[in-house]
DNA sequence: ATTGATATGCGGTGAATCCCGTATAGGTTG
DNA sequence: CAACCTATACGGGATTCACCGCATATCAAT
């Protein structure tokens, strides 16, 4: 079985289009879609095989802002099958308008989630018989499932390389102290765990505060967790 | 191809134990292992195959706090191979422990994220030759992703199902205070900007600490930027 | 029309945090 | 070997935060 490579660094936009052209090609979709947000980088990012003029008008008409599948999808843990879709007015305001292009609500939307807010979703669609599809779908759910992981990994890597270079270096004690932090614990806390004094740990968050460029320890917690450094409990 | 069905309303933990059993039997596994946790809950949860000695010691040592395939995987995207953990001090003191159970640092942790800052995490491990183990993991990989994401779903719906789903629903006031707290600003400073008292400032990260399950103004910030609610500056 | 919940606003007080200092030990560099 | 930097440890006092109250307005359910 023939894993598409997508983790490697450096992948650009053309590779990303290529990506999605490949799967296309490979599982034989009328058209596969990802759609990516980027907290850190504040950015949303979407690359699609669908025909320009559907971009266009999708794009015109703001439907994201309705599309169910993405809804959908953003509230679930597993792929989400579009005939299970609430027909919705939002989901008639997309899909009546997506008729005109053959697309057809006929399709599969999975979710990935990075470990800072970050998600992705990898559509795929195709305008066949309905026997047809379902007898697809199973055969390569788990293959698409791991392609939509790649697909989100190369997509966040390819905006946080650059940021990663720039991390600010913080000791072992304070990223430790940071962690419990973030996770609810008092200075004085901390210190009980740690067996110091908790004016050891304002030191220490005093320290981390400073190489981070924060002003106070909560915007401190959230710039350790946008670089990986601690994580959310 | 058989997936296991785990998407199954009303899973019980003893299922859990079960489905972890049939992993590791069908894929050749020494041993398998969930651990979620549900931020909306506050709770943890782990179904493990591994000898009860072991669960035991891992406990009272509170080895989670330092395991490396937890907190590598926290932080990743992709599936995380062992192999590529750096040997830390955290990695011996867990691998050394962990060795005179015949379990080697050779496996594999899946990490699944859902919508409300809840995370997943899938470990498998085999002791058997380097070669093997490599030959093994490209040919099932797709596979056990889908299945680490069904088997987090299915932990989550057996939490759902028993308490109302529903992201906490923030108010904008409170999603506004919580995101200049986030960006380094004081309580004064909120009050400021937007033209209320730093006492009504309060009133609203009080809430929502509350509404996030937070102790502190810090561990609500990082939820918030966990759900997708607020975003680091 | 009444009740309950939510959103939004504010004050007094004590606890916690933060800022200003202090110290020793170990590693690196000239 | 001395100087410098980083890591790790602690105290006093001022400021901020958090907890305990209070209030009005709006909306939904009964």
């Amino acid at each position: 079985m023939d894993l598409i490579d997508l983790g490697a660094a450096g992948a650009k936009p053309a590779d990303f289009d290529e990506i999605l052209d490949r799967i296309r090609q490979k599982f034989g979709f009328d058209h596969a879609a990802y759609a990516g947000s980027n907290l850190i980088a504040g950015t949303i990012h979407a690359y699609v095989t669908y025909p320009e003029q559907w971009k266009q008008l999708y794009l015109d008409e703001q439907l994201h802002l309705y599309d169910p599948t993405l809804a959908t999808a953003a509230r679930s843990i597993a792929p989400v099958h579009w005939a299970r879709l609430e027909k919705t007015q939002n989901f008639d305001r997309v899909f009546r308008n997506a008729a005109d292009f053959g697309i057809v609500p006929q399709g599969l939307t999975i979710p990935v989630r990075g470990p800072y807010g970050d998600v992705g979703m990898l559509s795929v669609t195709r305008n066949c018989k309905t026997d047809e599809w379902n007898g697809l779908i199973p055969t390569i759910l788990s293959e698409l499932q791991s392609i939509a992981v790649h697909v989100h990994d190369g997509a966040m890597r390819s905006h946080t390389l650059t940021r990663t270079l720039h991390a600010p270096h913080l000791s072992t004690r304070e990223i430790e102290i940071l962690q419990w932090t973030a996770a609810g614990k008092s200075q004085q806390d901390v210190g009980d765990i740690l067996g110091i004094s908790h004016r050891t740990v304002e030191v220490h968050l005093r320290s981390g505060r400073h190489k981070l460029y924060a002003l106070t320890t909560p915007q401190a917690v959230a710039r350790a967790i946008a670089m990986g450094m601690i994580y959310p409990l």
